[in-house]
This record gives structure tokens, sequence and C-alpha cells, in this order.
DNA sequence: TTGTAAGCGTTATCAG
DNA sequence: CTGATAACGCTTACAA
């Protein structure tokens, strides 16, 4: 719009750093005064106060926090550390956690460590440092932590996502796999399937055996059960390979996950399958591409957004009162999100 | 695997927080010696320097940030500002910069506004109270922001994935929007296509409408244009509408974004058209489920990642030199992935 | 109601 | 090669 770029603005020179000394030496008070004008911490005179506070506003007087930080000896700062924050689980699970911090008064740092234990050991250091107040922890696996470990009682910590071993004294937010295998279960035999496929995921994460079980669980059908891992691809082999061996003993399968539910399909189709009419496919996740395929991906919808909000409101709450958690453990609701995958067994 | 829980281990009592002066007691020298010798500052006696090292050792002495970046004035920490982390494209952008960051030894407070310009003034007080040495700023609009206008020319600040209107002069990093636009032009009339729909996103954006321009500067046909958002089912109603009116005068859509092209599709699937048999389809980010779909959806890649990570890496040459980044535009490269919603047109 | 001074844990300056 | 001392900017006894 404009005709033509306006004049360079010549920029204000940097505001000269004002601590909280100016300002009381500004105000004629001393700088314990302001300090108290601006905590509230104890009574002040109106009139005092109002010339105060009224420097404060005309020279854009600003605490400087790592002072404040240093005096009270914490910094209103918490961890997030979790393994991949481009996936978009966790990335929910981010926005939930920095919504309750947001909310209590912290900053969240964003540790993001690629499974790499240097990357994970540098922000554990964090801790050690005194930079932050607390963390939250999303494993990504169950495998033990020692360092983790040896905070556990001194630090306050949640775990969030995946459980550890050896950290049950911990606070933790995860998700209902098991009932989510469950709903999985009862909605394929209530549909009348009575012969499954499970293609289950790593066997080592609590959360895959989970859904495994509670599928079991509630699947009162014939279920045969083979082992992969949460990637679309393994799925996809994994299928083909069964269905090379003849038709299919199975008319509904139960993924691990969405992705593995798409190579599930893909293998379907390339084979001459119709899903759902020939077989009935179920994921795992609800991520967003299960709503957008034709037809839709029958799914269990995780609550990573709530996890991290719970398991940083939670958390919050004991670094306010200066305590470290004691053991509890959240497990928060999944649902079934039906779609165009799933249909009754052709007769 | 364990038959019975194992006994809660009795937790050592919490380490008492040390400081320098005790190490330095321990180890028999005055703290500026603990000093120099964990910083390389000043040369330090070999036999006194291994002394030292040993009590950091012992008693697993590690310096407290908050009262180091006091003194230097600094605390390695930048803020990363974004509407909205559980987007993938923001999550990715995220990845990107804190890889960065790490990589010099910065962290990232992650700053989610969600669009609300009250958390956006709390995260750019972070600056004021100088507890952040830099912000790497994604908008998601160009509206002006007077706040962050006002910091530019004292304050390491990076824009990224959306110009702002009026910050001209700041370091910024974005994608090739109208190279995309025209990747995608050159595709369609490569093909032989003669007739677009061009959805275009909103156009306030100058990301979707140098998608556009790009477009139209390649694809030599008749161009229709339908301004949209960027949500799947403005996409489908505009789509719908203009089918209802009769017969497409258009054998191919390149849409603003992926989510708009499959609500593109499925308004076409629902009038009874095939893509890509009756009319191709394409549309922009590369997001996951363009490759899960069936067939897979011809879209532009973005570097969200490059995009932060550069961004970051840039921002904080300057940091580290106690400078403010000069006027700089980092365009990244954009490259198109076709795959089954694009064909030739049928005669 | 207000102020003085000590202290939080470092690092930089200046002496020795 | 090493150490005392003064900052950094705030909070909080303790005093008045």
């Amino acid at each position: 719009m404009t005709p033509e770029k306006r004049f360079k603005v010549p920029r204000r020179p940097p505001a000269p750093k004002l601590s909280i000394s100016d300002v009381a030496r500004e105000a004629g008070v001393s700088p314990t005064t302001v300090s108290h004008v601006l905590s509230g911490k104890r009574p002040v005179n109106e009139v005092t106060a109002a010339r105060v506070r009224k420097v404060v506003d005309r020279v854009g007087y600003v605490p400087a926090s790592l002072a404040r930080s240093l005096t009270r000896g914490s910094t209103s700062v918490i961890g997030l550390l979790v393994p991949d924050i481009s996936n978009t689980f966790f990335a929910q699970l981010a926005k939930g956690v920095e919504d309750s911090a947001h909310d209590l008064g912290y900053s969240v740092i964003l540790c993001n460590t690629e499974f790499d234990s240097d990357r994970e050991d540098h922000y554990l250091n964090l801790i050690r440092s005194r930079f932050i107040d607390a963390m939250i922890y999303a494993a990504g696996s169950p495998a033990p932590k020692p360092r983790l470990d040896a905070l556990l009682g001194h630090f306050p910590i949640a775990l969030v996502d995946e459980q550890v071993d050896g950290m049950e004294s911990a606070l933790t937010a995860v998700a209902d796999h098991r009932a989510g295998g469950r709903l999985v279960g009862k909605h394929l035999r209530d549909l009348g399937h009575t012969k499954a496929l499970l293609l289950s995921g790593p066997q080592n994460l609590r959360s895959a055996s989970e859904r495994s079980a509670g599928f079991r669980e509630a699947f009162s059908g014939h279920v045969t059960e083979v082992a992969a891992d949460f990637r679309e691809e393994a799925a996809h082999t994994a299928v083909a390979g069964l269905l090379g061996a003849g038709p299919p003993q199975f008319t509904c399968v139960f993924a691990a996950n969405d992705l593995a539910a798409f190579g599930v399909i893909a293998a379907l189709r390339d084979a001459g399958y119709a899903v759902p009419q020939d077989v009935s496919v179920v994921g795992f996740d609800d991520i967003r591409a299960a709503s957008l395929v034709h037809p839709g991906l029958t799914s269990v919808r995780q609550p990573a957004y709530d996890i991290g909000r719970t398991a940083a409101a939670q958390l919050l709450e004991y670094v306010a009162a200066g305590e470290i958690p004691p053991a509890s453990k959240h497990i928060l609701p999944v649902s079934l999100v039906v779609r165009g995958t799933t249909d009754k067994p052709r007769l």
C-alpha cells in the first residue's frame, strides 16, 4: 500500500537498564519501599506508594527477575523434557504444560532430547545448576533412568506419557491405554467380529502392552497377535506377509497406533481387500490424518493436551508449596472415535 | 518380572546446596581460584587446579547459573514465541530452534500465545526483565506489532515464518512461498492443464499471497481464483458451491494448504468427481497426512525445521558477539512432492 | 510507616 | 600464581 519505502526511522538509543535503586532515588524513597510497593508484602503509605508507582510507570521499570530469583532461591521456570517435540503427541502435551505453567506464573524450558542421553544429561544439569524449579519428563521408553531416579526424592518431577521402571513413587500422568484397548475390543466384538489380528507395538513399552491387554480383555473371539513397531512400513510388511500366506484368518485388525493402521490399510488394499467391507481396521492416537482420509480411520483419542496440563498443574501445586510431590498416578480417560474403517464383518 | 514389589529404597537426604565458597574452603583456596579453575580464564597452578577439581567432583558442585547470569548480564536463554506449538509446522520449527540453541549453549523458553495479545505481552516482558538474551518470533499474522517494533533496534530478534509489516529491518527467515507456487504452476502446466482453480488462502498473509502470485506466474492457462482460509471446511464449502453451479470450469485445483486440499478432495468426491482422473489437486505444507492418504496428496514441502534452525543459528551468532543483528532475509527453498492426486487432464 | 544493611552465589578488578 | 573486595539487583531481617 505504501507507494515507496518509508525512510528508516532512527531508533531511540537503547533504554538504559534501570535498577530498583534508580527508581527509589527518583521517587525519594529507599529501595526497600519500592520493593514493598511492588510486592505488597508490607503496608506502604498510600501517597508514597502512588508516587513510587508513578515513577515506575514513567521510567518503565521492570524488576530483574534474575536478581529476584537469586534471593528467592527459585526461578519460576520448569523444564519440559521430551524425546521429540515435532511429534504431534508431544507437541500437544507441550501445549498443555505451557498452558498450566503460564496460568500459574511459570515459564517452560523446552528440552528436546532426540533420545540422546548426553543431551538428556545436559538438561538434567539445569536442575543441579538450580536454574529450574521442577521437571516434567516424557521418557519415551521405560528404561531405568539412574540420573533421574537419584533426583526423585529431592526434586519435583512429574513423569508423563510413559511410565519408567522403578520410578513408581513419582507423580505420574498417563493415558488409560488399557481402557483404550478395551474400547476397541468391545467395539469390534459388538459389530460381530470374532477373529481379530492384533498388531501389537513394542512390548517393552507399557503403553503398548496395556493396549493389547485391554483389547484381549474385551474382545471375546480369537486373537492372532503379531508384534511390530509403531512405524507404517513395519505394519505394512507384517500384514503383507500374513496375506501372502493365504486368505486372512481375521476380519478385523487392531493396530498398535494410527501410523501402523495406515500401513495395514495399504497392505490390505495392495492385496485386493477392501476396508471396511472385507476387513475392519482400528488405530490408536487419533492423529489428524485419521480424520482426513477416506474412509476415516476409527481410532482411540489420547488426551495428550490433558496429560501435559494435568501433570503441570499437579506438579506446580507442590512446587508452589515448597514440597516434593508424593507418589500419585493420574490416569486420563481416552475415547473411541468411530469412523469409516470399521463395520460389521461380511457374512 | 520382579516377583514382588521392591522395598522402598530410603532416599538420601536432599544434597545440601553447595556454593563456590564451600568448594574453596574444602580445597583450601579462595573462591576466586575455584572460579578460575572452572572457567579457565586465567592460569592456575596445575597442582592446585587438580585439587580443586577433585573436590568439585567429590561433592558434585555445579555453579549456580543464576548468580553467574547476574554478573555476566546475560542468561543464555532465548525465547521462542509461536501462536500454537501443537501445530506441526511450529513444532518442527521449534525443533530446529532447539537444535541450534542447544549446539550453541543456549536454552529455549517456549512461549505459546494462542494469538492472545495479553499472553504475547507477558512473554515480551521476559525481555524487559532481562531474563532472555534474544527472541525468535513467529507472528502468525502480518499485523504490525508496536511492542515488538519498539525493541527492534535494541534487542536481538528474529522473525520467522511470516513477515511483519513495518519490520523489514529485522533478521528474517521464511520459506520461499512464491517459488512453491511456481513449482505447482509449472507442474500442472507441464501435465497439460489449462484451466485451474486457485483456492487462495487469507490474502492478508504474505505467505498466502506469494503462493498465489507464484502460481499465476508459472501457470499459463486460465485461472479462477476463489478466496478461502486454511480450514478444511471452508475449502469444502467453497468447492461444493462451485460444483453445484454446474460442471467444473477447471481440471486442476491448487489449494491454499494441505488441509484445504483435503476439503477440496472431499467436495469433489461428494459431487461424484474422481481425483486425479477428473480433477488434479495440489496442496501446500506436506503435512504427514499427505503421504498417508490414498492416493497421496501432491504438495509443497515447507522447510519448517530449517527455518527454525537457520533463524536461531543466525541470531545467536550476533547475540554471542553482543550485537544487534542487521536487516537480513533468509529465504529457504521449498520442494514439490509429487504424489497421486495430480495427473494429466482427461481429454 | 520507612530505612539500613546483610546476603543470595557468582565474576571482575585490583593488589600482592 | 593467588586472594580480598566490590559489584550484579533484588529481598528481608532488624531497627527506628
